[in-house]
RNA sequence: GGGGGCAUAGCUCAGUUGGUUAGAGCGCUUGCUCGACAAGCAAGAGGUCAUAGGUUCGAAUCCCAUUGUCCCCACCA
């Protein structure tokens, strides 16, 4: 192996090698570490069907950031990853396989052998999207990998079904529910998607069944009149109130129906007449259940007409609407028609339009279960970050209506219910009873399966091992923090939190961390059908998958959507090759002719007492960033911590430190060199292990090129995260600095000003008085070397500069380029003018500031100092300023 | 119908309890093959923080209103 890295940073290179190292010697791996403490996330599981997207690689790479920055604070790590089976989802794909393979429907084959074919497309296909997430370099532990229909997790949901039964709280009824026509199944509330389309009012009449003119009502659904049992009017509408009570005629049919009173119809909406089929809308469910009437359904579950709708029997739901609507139009019963805004409802798979249906399922009540729910957000028990998701956790809570979790599915866990093929009786059990305890008679078990977020929401326990009492539930339970998006909340949190509440009696986590979408360039929602879709794994092959990290975690605020942009991505990499080349020059100065270290001195009060005032000052910087990056990523601040972390290896490490550090390298002492090897080691070292969360491939490949300590782990990934240390403030040393690097700046404005080229050596005349001159004088060389100075003169008398310069003005010195040639008295003039006007303003500003009785009396005393001390140096500048105008407005 | 978010440089966005000369990346201008790096180095230009009020000694930050924009929820007369 080379003892250095290579020239150019290739991600290719090293990430799936280094991936491949990591789980084979176990560095993922989460132990029951009494001496520790457990830090636990369970990873929402993507569906088997699923292909990686932008969203699960946003997500899980911060779920990783809080991972391994939490294993390296010492903490037992436990990412549990897994699988959703998808009920529908799962079941459409191989009811197609079936049909294209075998020409056969999934009725055709039976249950037995669809499951068959269910579990077999599984064990082909399930695991593509965990090959998937391997490339991320997500650290969870697969020998924990789960899955929602695995054996363990049936057992959880059956034995909290039962429970809940037992409980009361889950029953069979023949209520409303969503239907989608096309996936064969009911949906819950959540997953119904509104959207408004425009559509059509049409008004019919229906006749008075005594030859009176009748009642004019408008629908959107007229197919859906041949269901309809009632008119309904306001009792206080004066229109209407004469007709309460008698009879209309379903136009073109010959069934009556009665006009009925209810508070439910909006006068201002339509006629006023409200036309009511409970079989096929909540509200006339209702309606229908106050006045004690029928619910005849018309609809097929296939979305055909039924014998209801007379010869209109077996068309589909649109085309009789259409041949409908014809003839009623040519008997005259159409009064006209207006066009509208209609909000429908989508179902969430397949985007087809849902029927609300009266059918028989089972529901989860869940007014009771809320409560607690409730509770723990109120209390602040339960916490999202940002908190502004708070509001729309409780709001669907408080709001929320039973969940009807049967599914008309194969594939998911079936209900474990039995009825008697001989007498009525039904039992709910775990364990399916042999005969009827009643009669004896054969049982049957129910046929539907259990919607698949029935066991997503018992994920955060139920893989770890309950309705058991395991060592991993008692250690690794209750979980700490949920990632998702916010488009799940509804879907998932919320059911975790209640079924966690009421199965194990705790919440599941601690915190909900809610990010936003990724969304295209332009700001759209990506999706499969608008195929503005952008593949991970062929950003991950373009950039490296650390690039794609590091650009998914900073830049953006927690909660807010992304737009993926390249031109981010590409900063990112091009940050990993900044840091990586910093690396390189680090590691060739470590390497002799063979390729061993050499000698670095070590850590000791010797070394500290030999450091330099550059080496004291990255050391503080580093430590600073230590203390940041951590506070911030207590906060979830995640994009502040990586910003943090890119600053201090760009701006200070790369920009000054290893600048500085190479006079010393290039020219020093073997006992300076050594020294400098020793702090470049160590910074590096620190800040590699507060990048590695965000950047995890590289720095781990850097941290195998550089020496280890006695004691160190084989892996960076499993070193201690870098710990902020009072004692490495070294204020004095950074102000020498600073103050260098100002002179610094200065003095290659003034060059590049003159066009002077860089290469040419100038002379500096530097002016200071004091501490000031003794401050300055320290950065002596570095400025000569940094500035390309042949020599430096310090004066504290302003008499031996001479006329012919350029100047600036320093806080606290002034520097002259003496050379007569570059001097351009118009720039000059020009750019002290404009300091002039800066100063001047900020003068007047805090001049202002600091007249203010109300300031200087309220204001705290430390902001009216840092006030005053600032109008202090400010117009000492302006003086110098002032006087070096004056000089160049007499040249000009 | 109800609720929420957002509005800061040409573009995409940070700005953590109110107090710095309001920042970054990209783009733009100028100059650089000096022994880590042109995926780079150096120096710059560019913002009345949507608008109008209010609170405060002090507002990009807190409150109210307006405008624009995006989203969520809501039983399709």
């Amino acid at each position: 192996m080379e003892k250095n890295l290579a020239k150019t940073y290739d991600p290719k290179s090293f990430e799936e090698r280094i991936y491949a190292r990591w789980e084979s010697k176990g560095a993922f791996k989460a132990y029951r570490d009494p001496e520790k403490k457990p830090y636990t996330i369970v990873m929402p599981p993507p569906n088997i069907t699923g292909q990686l997207h932008m969203g699960h690689a946003l997500d899980q790479t911060l779920q990783d950031v809080l991972i391994r920055w939490k294993r390296m604070q010492g903490f037992s790590a436990l990412w549990l990853p897994g699988s959703d089976h998808a009920s529908i989802a799962t079941e459409v794909k191989v009811v197609e396989k079936i049909r294209d393979d075998e020409g056969k429907t999934k009725e055709e084959l039976g249950r037995e052998e669809f499951l068959k074919r269910a579990w077999e497309w599984k064990r082909i296909y399930g695991g593509l999207i965990t090959q998937q997430v391997r490339k991320l370099g997500n650290s969870c532990d697969w020998d924990r990998e789960r899955f929602t229909m695995d054996e363990g997790c049936n057992k959880a949901v059956i034995e909290f079904f039962v429970r809940l039964y037992e409980r009361g709280l889950i029953y069979r009824g023949n209520r409303m529910i969503n239907w989608c026509p096309v996936c064969g199944t009911s949906l819950s509330d959540a997953e119904v998607e509104h959207e408004d389309k425009n559509g059509l009012y049409w008004y019919f009449r229906y006749p008075a069944t005594d030859g009176g003119a009748g009642i004019v009502v408008a629908t959107s659904r007229p197919e859906t009149m041949f269901g309809d049992v009632a008119i309904a009017v306001h009792p206080d509408d004066e229109r209407y109130k004469a007709l309460i009570g008698s009879f209309v005629k379903i136009p073109l049919t010959e069934r009556e129906i009665p006009v009925i009173a209810d508070t439910y119809p909006d006068r201002e909406k339509g006629t006023g007449a409200v036309k009511i089929t409970p079989a096929h809308d909540m509200n006339d469910f209702e309606v229908g259940e106050r006045h004690n009437l029928d619910k005849p359904s018309c609809i097929n579950e296939d979305a055909t007409m039924n014998g209801l709708a007379g010869k209109y029997e077996g068309m589909d739901r649109f085309e009789c609407r259409k041949a409908w609507v014809r003839d009623l139009a040519e008997a005259g019963y159409l009064v006209k028609t207006e066009e509208k805004v209609i909000p429908l409802g989508g179902c969430y798979r397949c985007n087809s339009a849902v029927e609300p249906m009266l059918s028989e399922q089972w529901f989860v009540s869940m007014k009771e279960l809320a409560v607690p729910a409730i509770e723990a957000a109120k209390s602040g028990e339960l916490a999202h970050v940002p908190d502004k998701f708070e509001k729309i956790y409780l709001h669907w809570l408080e709001n929320i209506r039973d969940w009807c979790i049967s599914r008309q599915l194969w594939w998911g866990h079936r209900i474990p219910a039995y009825y008697c093929e001989e007498c009525e009786e039904m039992v709910v059990s775990a364990l399916a009873p042999a005969e009827c305890s009643k009669c004896g008679g054969a049982m049957r078990q129910d046929e539907d399966a259990l919607d698949t977020w029935f066991s997503s929401a018992l994920w955060p326990f139920s893989t770890l091992g309950w309705p058991e009492k395991t060592e991993d539930l008692e250690y690794f339970y209750p979980t700490d923090v949920l990632v998702t998006g916010y488009d799940i909340i509804f879907f998932w949190v919320v059911r975790m939190v209640f079924s966690a509440l009421e199965a194990t009696g705790e919440l599941p986590f601690r915190y909900v961390f809610v990010h936003g979408l990724v969304r295209d360039g332009e700001g759209q929602k990506m999706s499969k059908s608008a195929g503005n879709g952008i593949d991970p794994l062929e950003i991950i092959d373009q950039f490296g998958a650390d690039a794609l990290r590091f650009m998914l975690t900073t830049g953006i605020s927690p909660g807010n959507d992304m737009r993926f942009k390249t031109d981010r991505l590409e900063a990112s990499r091009n940050f990993a090759n900044k840091l990586w080349n910093a690396s390189r020059f680090v590691i060739m100065n470590l390497l002799d002719d063979e390729g061993n270290f050499k000698e670095m001195a070590p850590e000791s009060p010797e070394t500290l007492n030999k450091l330099r005032d550059e080496d004291k000052w990255i050391i503080s910087k580093v430590n600073e960033a230590a203390l940041y990056v951590t506070s911030v990523l207590d906060k979830f601040e995640l994009a502040l911590a990586g910003q943090k972390v890119y600053e201090v290896i760009w701006n200070e490490l790369c920009d000054w430190y290893i600048e500085l550090v190479k006079g010393r390298l290039y020219g020093g002492s073997e006992e300076e060199k050594a020294v400098c090897r020793y702090v470049l080691v160590r910074v590096l070292k620190d800040v590699l292990k507060m990048l590695h969360p965000f950047m995890p491939f590289i720095t781990e490949e850097i941290w195998g090129y550089l020496p280890k300590e006695g004691n160190s782990e084989e892996f960076l990934m499993l070193e201690p995260w870098p710990e902020h240390n009072e004692a490495l403030n070294y204020e004095d040393e950074v102000k020498r600095i600073e103050m260098a690097m100002e002179a610094i700046r200065n003095i290659r404005n003034i060059r590049a000003e003159a066009e002077a080229p860089p290469s040419r050596k100038l002379r500096a005349v530097i002016y200071a008085l004091g501490d000031d001159m003794e401050c300055i004088k320290a950065g002596e060389e570095h400025i000569r070397s940094l500035a390309n100075l042949s020599d430096i003169e310090f004066t504290g008398d302003k008499s031996n500069v001479p006329e012919e310069v350029m100047s600036a003005v320093m806080s606290r010195a002034e520097v002259f380029i003496p050379q007569g040639d570059l001097v351009d008295y118009r720039a000059e003039y020009d750019r002290l003018s404009k300091e002039k006007e800066r100063l001047s303003g900020e003068i007047e500003r805090i001049g202002g500031k600091l007249a203010n009785a109300g300031f200087i009396g309220k204001a705290p005393e430390k902001i009216v100092n840092d006030e005053k001390e600032k109008l202090a140096k400010y117009k000492g500048m302006l003086e110098k300023v002032l006087e070096r105008l004056d000089l160049a407005e007499k040249k000009l």
